[in-house]
DNA sequence: CGGGCTGGGTTGCTTCAAGCAACTCTCTTG
DNA sequence: CAAGAGAGTTGCTTGAAGCAACCCAGCCCG
């Protein structure tokens, strides 16, 4: 599927997107653009790997979840792994892939705790760098260092807004 | 409409779009994350200004265009303009808040490019410096001058995979 | 040893969004 | 005076998302 040499043709192998766009944005839509899916990859970076803590995290319907999963493994941005058998369960992993959306996911955040912040207390997520501690910028660059991170260099923590809404609805701990 | 207090409530103001998610990535895409909303902004940022350059461009709707369209000037990403009058004709234009969208159009890019390109002859678009002509990274910074740019710091150029495909296609000169 | 829980889905139905084609309205140009 | 550009609007059809219910295998608990 998808040979070099059949590019020009590429747009309607493509399941339901963007068609003769011929701009890598596009293309990166195509795979990622899709409603949740970029959550769904958001949270595995976060460390939720489970079929049913995703959809509970994300309160998205459990076959959406299904069908995005499985397009999100054919597109090798995902790997499931079983972590038992019989029963059989799986955990979601990311792949090399999958880890380098992470400048997109950064760039993003930073986006919109600029411009539209879920919370009025400031930022309710928070990447810092793993070895010093220093906040990411937009760039996915350490504040603090000014080292040019990837996605295993950092780590979400939560941040101020999350705790102000914590405090307003205390109801849903996790 | 999205006062800071309500902000607990906020999940039900928004239209269509991920409930209860703290974190700013969701709000994000809930205003950039509709289908097409992101190509719309990167062809406005090409010089893309009109109805119909972008409606060609895309290959989009009409219908589905004006509701994107009148999204982002809702949401402030882009500003309506009257370029004369009767008959009035429009054109949209970034606001800071769009131009702001840069890194994240970037970062996907650049994974588009490197994950799935629509062209194995290279990129079909490069994103090159202004003022050095050096190529942007992932992270929106300039190999050859090693500055953090933005939006209006970088040009888009039509790059080698572009050149191929309009070779095997030429029918589809603009 | 029966009942409920956990985990990872599938099925069926309904609603909402996107795609498509045709139409409108006001100039401008040939 | 007909055709075209520009910026949409309308109506109909398809396709994706949301929701609730169901399934199945093991395990856990009284």
């Amino acid at each position: 599927m998808r040979e070099a040499t059949e590019c020009a043709k590429i747009t309607y192998v493509l399941r339901h997107d963007y068609p003769g766009q011929m701009c890598s944005i596009a293309s990166a839509l195509e795979v990622v653009g899709e409603r949740w899916s970029l959550l769904i990859v958001r949270d595995v970076m976060n460390g939720r790997r489970r079929f049913d803590s995703l959809q509970k995290g994300l309160g998205i319907a459990r076959n959406v979840l299904t069908n995005r999963l499985q397009r999100l493994v054919e597109e090798n941005i995902l790997e499931r792994r079983a972590y038992q058998e019989s029963p059989p369960r799986y955990e979601y992993f990311l792949t090399e892939k999958g880890l380098d959306l992470w400048p997109a996911l950064i760039a993003l955040l930073a986006w919109g705790d600029r411009h539209s912040p879920p919370s009025p207390d400031g930022p309710p997520m928070l990447i810092v760098h793993k070895r010093c501690g220093g906040r990411v910028d937009d760039r996915g660059i350490c504040a603090e260092c000014g080292e040019v991170l990837h996605a295993r260099d950092a780590r979400a923590l939560p941040g101020p807004g999350v705790e102000a809404l914590a405090l307003a609805s205390p109801a849903k701990a996790t």
